[in-house]
DNA sequence: ACGTCGCCACGAAGTCTTTCGTATAGTCGC
DNA sequence: GCGACTATACGAAAGACTTCGTGGCGACGT
């Protein structure tokens, strides 16, 4: 491999809809997206994605099924690496405030915060 | 405007040199993204950049003088909620965390963190 | 056996992004 | 005025992304 390149938008769209489903075949994906007339548009890309390594095809029957080759969550690493690298000089806690501040958060992701804060505070004791 | 598209890469590479510069010459800029050769590029792009108006071009001197049309605020917040409906079914909250999980915030920014997250709480008081 | 249908492979077209070579023109010093 | 040095403008080329048309092949019902 050269240099894993992040996904496409019509890439992304297309794992996500197999993360949701574990794994699918091109038609399950194809109306998974409701998009006009897609099928070998999905085909095609799902062939693409195979070769860049994205996905992973069982073709052991006839109807080949597709499955995503990294978790949601690598992949949802990579890419807020990779905007925090393009648009936050690398400061991934920048971004995440640029998020926070966009809505407001629900009580459980609010919870969630402060629980990642807490373990952080624990780990650094001191740190006034 | 047919639609606000996001800036690719090399875009918004240049757009953070304006950024910090506040605002710049093609030369300037091209000296600031220490590549080869590529004075003609930053000006195509530039260029490219002005049509799409992301930038604004000053051209009362003969060297024209280019500055950033949209804050890196607003710009870091359209490509924060663009990543978080691509990826994160629209949940910026999620964005958020997993921006956190990389461990790789300074002091200062815990503290904001945790500023941000005590206003929070401020507001809404017996949220526990 | 045959027609029909669903599936995959292949390739081309169109668009967008990025880079750079070349052309043109203003400005300064002499 | 001339030459050297800037600057912008223009267009081509290469690569990536996306879409879709066409063709071939196997399965299945009748």
């Amino acid at each position: 491999m050269p240099a894993p390149r992040r996904p496409t938008d019509a890439e992304l769209a297309i794992l996500r809809v197999l993360w949701a489903l574990g794994a699918g075949t091109v038609r399950e994906v194809a109306v998974e997206l409701r998009r006009e007339g897609a099928y070998t548009t999905v085909l095609k890309l799902l062939q693409i994605m195979t070769d860049k390594g994205l996905v992973r095809r069982d073709e052991s029957a006839r109807t080949h099924v597709y499955r995503a080759a990294r978790s949601e969550r690598a992949t949802q690493r990579q890419l807020v690496r990779d905007l925090a690298d393009r648009a936050f000089g690398g400061s991934a806690a920048r971004l995440a405030l640029q998020a926070l501040a966009l809505r407001k958060a629900s009580p459980e992701e609010l919870a969630e915060v402060r629980g990642w804060l807490a373990e952080r505070e624990g780990k650094r004791e001191g740190a006034r």
